[in-house]
DNA sequence: TGTACATCAGTGAACGCGCGTTCACTGATGTAC
DNA sequence: TGTACATCAGTGAACGCGCGTTCACTGATGTAC
């Protein structure tokens, strides 16, 4: 009954949590293949995962928990993601451009798994997200205050800025794909028109 | 079978048709109470019509287009609600604070309706919203011309402004909704914040 | 004015399907004696 | 070293449900004669 291809080898007398793990990535290939929440059923990540439905049950109380598990790896593994690059990078304007890159980056290779972290009906109460995304804009925050924005008719408001700029990537992330008939420019422009409007960060495309 | 509650009576002799506009409004009835599209099933929308499942086939191929229709009406009265405000008002500055109000209103107004016109993983290919993006954005685009942002580090463009501030308005109807633990400032206040970045309006919060 | 008839706006029963979940079970494997 | 036994990592069959869709039908109503 499980999948044809799989043949998976059941796992020896210990490390049967090991089982957890692979179902999680088994239900994030189903997400990101199909696109849609509502496609990653129990019976199709098991089969995915090369398991029969009831053996998920050993792991998750149901699907409902399954898919918590999902978001919460998805987000951990996401603010890995934007943080990654930030590595070495010691100049504030650049720190800021490889962490925004990153970010989009991110949302289109897993266009999916973006829309379900940014843009679910039903927000995840997991500590893990909520802890995640403070985290991720604490970093947005700094980077942005150490860039020292100025401007003339304007007193610097980090917190606030940070919070604008965010905005925007979320729109760059998430609206272009969702209105692809929309005559966009370049994805780098608009993130350099973005960042040069919001962090007055002048277009460096060395990076 | 069909609702108790509803006790719908038959449509007259020639006003078949008319069946078609309330099945679409009770797809979009259950859309906003239930949040997601996958609620609007097609012997859904057929109890909260008051009818039995297949008179839906007289007005429509299948659930698909069902939903395409339910599409199409929304981005159209999203259109609709977004220009109405604009009604009288000449200021520029104005002008352009009351759309972006009443964008970021109807998100929040109708947050299941708005997350299936900007956010879904199907695009719709319905040429009513390719047209309705297209014209609320040259709308977008005109009036930011108008407001005539003056940066001095800078030169205008108010085709790429439009984008940046189309897409943070994307971000403030969108994110806060899908992350209500973040602590965000006011709307008001984000919303005042963004138009002073994105197109040099000073905050008046007299309209 | 009366009646046969066509049409229109639906109904009611049925189909096969995939789903989440429950339950009793099985067979390999480590452990105690 | 051999064997009984407990445990672990699952399987297989079954359940009731709501779904999309098909099909034959019905009953009210306007129209032709």
């Amino acid at each position: 009954m499980p999948g044809k291809s799989a043949q998976r080898v059941r796992n020896p007398r210990g490390r049967g949590p090991r089982l957890r793990e692979e179902i999680v990535a088994a239900a994030r290939r189903i997400l990101e293949r199909s696109g849609v929440e509502d496609a990653v059923t129990l019976r199709a990540t098991a089969r995915e995962a090369g398991v029969t439905a009831p053996a998920i049950y050993a792991h998750f109380p149901g699907r409902t928990e399954m898919i918590e598990a999902v978001i919460g790896t998805a987000f951990a593994e996401f603010v890995a993601a934007v943080r990654e690059p930030l590595q070495g990078v010691e100049e504030p304007a650049q720190r800021l451009r490889a962490g925004c890159r990153a970010y989009i980056h991110y949302a289109h290779e897993h266009p999916a798994t973006y829309r379900i972290l940014f843009t679910r009906h039903q927000p995840s109460a997991l500590p893990v997200v909520a802890g995640a995304a403070a985290e991720f804009f604490q970093d947005l925050v700094d980077t942005l205050a150490q860039c020292g924005v100025q401007d003339d008719a304007h007193v610097p408001d980090p917190q606030s800025d940070a919070i604008v700029l965010w905005l925007a990537l979320h729109g760059l992330a998430a609206l272009p794909p969702a209105h692809p008939r929309f005559p966009w420019p370049e994805q780098e422009d608009l993130l350099d028109h973005l960042l040069e409007r919001l962090a007055d960060i002048d277009p460096d495309r060395s990076l």
